[in-house]
DNA sequence: GCGAGTTGCTTGATATTTGAAGCAATCGGT
DNA sequence: ACCGATTGCTTCAAATATCAAGCAACTCGC
């Protein structure tokens, strides 16, 4: 879904609206990124995106996760991670088992498999984010890193900072 | 689904990988504006970021648009602009008639209400979107812009050129 | 004009995602 | 220890999205 207005068609006059403009494109291209790489996981592995982005979570957590810490950081609801966790659970990518210290609580972590797998998936993810990013410079990268930074610093306090 | 590194538990070492870390950022912001933006369109007008996404393509096309060109303007599947379509259709917002010159071919557009009720929404989304970017200053919304521009013309090469 | 390839779109089976509701375990006083 | 919130997760139904066929309407070259 993109609602690119950068074409000659587009109904925005001039500089007003730059926030719009901005939002249209930075959606616009990180939609493209993202089904480039959700196809290319597929494809070669068999996995997706979100599959990906929940075993990169793990990764980088070796003691484990909460489901709740899971959707959290993955920005999707608990539904979803339950149900995502049962299909990679399936898949023997990641086990759970019940936290000691809160019975309701699940505590998941990659399996050995999950870990070999991952680690493959994230050699092509970073090769294929290496070229896709390549039209700009090192220091352009920096510099959109930055802003990108003040955007999501922003957004923290959305909801109780109108 | 959010693979953000930038965290202190991050795996990514020093200046290396600043590609990935860049998209990890990229994809973040965007998710997380993809997603107050589509819970207010839902909320306020029973609405959702996919159909105001359609809908905003047909709003700068008055002579309407086929199936194909929508779902390649919202990058999405021919299916899903089928399932959209007639969903929109049912409440009242786009037509469809076929075309004249090749009866294959649907051509879509909105109706009074439709345009209405964009109409509506685009006001709501851009001054949302016009508070989320709030912690950007204009030149610096400028130059994300313009960088972005590199981005996505290079994200137009890529199948075609490895 | 004809038949082999295209194209434009729909269908149907699946996969994924959401949102709300439900259940059990834990917590905070009391 | 007991009760009413609260928390952590799952469930269920419904909304969306994807992918692979499938079908009809075009196009071309002959």
């Amino acid at each position: 879904m993109i609602l690119r207005a950068e074409d000659p068609e587009t109904s925005l006059r001039g500089e007003e609206h730059e926030s719009l403009r901005l939002w249209l494109r930075l959606f616009t291209c990180t939609t493209m990124v993202e089904r480039e790489v959700d196809g290319m996981l597929k494809r070669a592995f068999g996995s997706s995106l979100a599959r990906f982005d929940l075993l990169a979570q793990l990764h980088r957590a070796p003691d484990g996760l909460r489901m709740t810490t899971l959707s959290e950081r993955t920005l999707t609801t608990n539904g979803n991670v339950t149900w995502l966790v049962a299909a990679l659970q399936r898949e023997g990518r990641v086990s759970r088992r019940v936290a000691s210290e809160d019975r309701r609580a699940a505590v998941v972590r990659l399996t050995a498999s999950g870990r070999r797998h991952f680690t493959a998936m994230a050699r092509a993810h970073e090769s294929l984010i290496e070229r896709l990013l390549r039209p700009l410079a090192p220091s352009e990268r920096q510099t959109m890193y930055t802003l990108l930074g003040s955007v999501k610093q922003g957004l923290r306090h959305v909801r109780t900072d109108p």
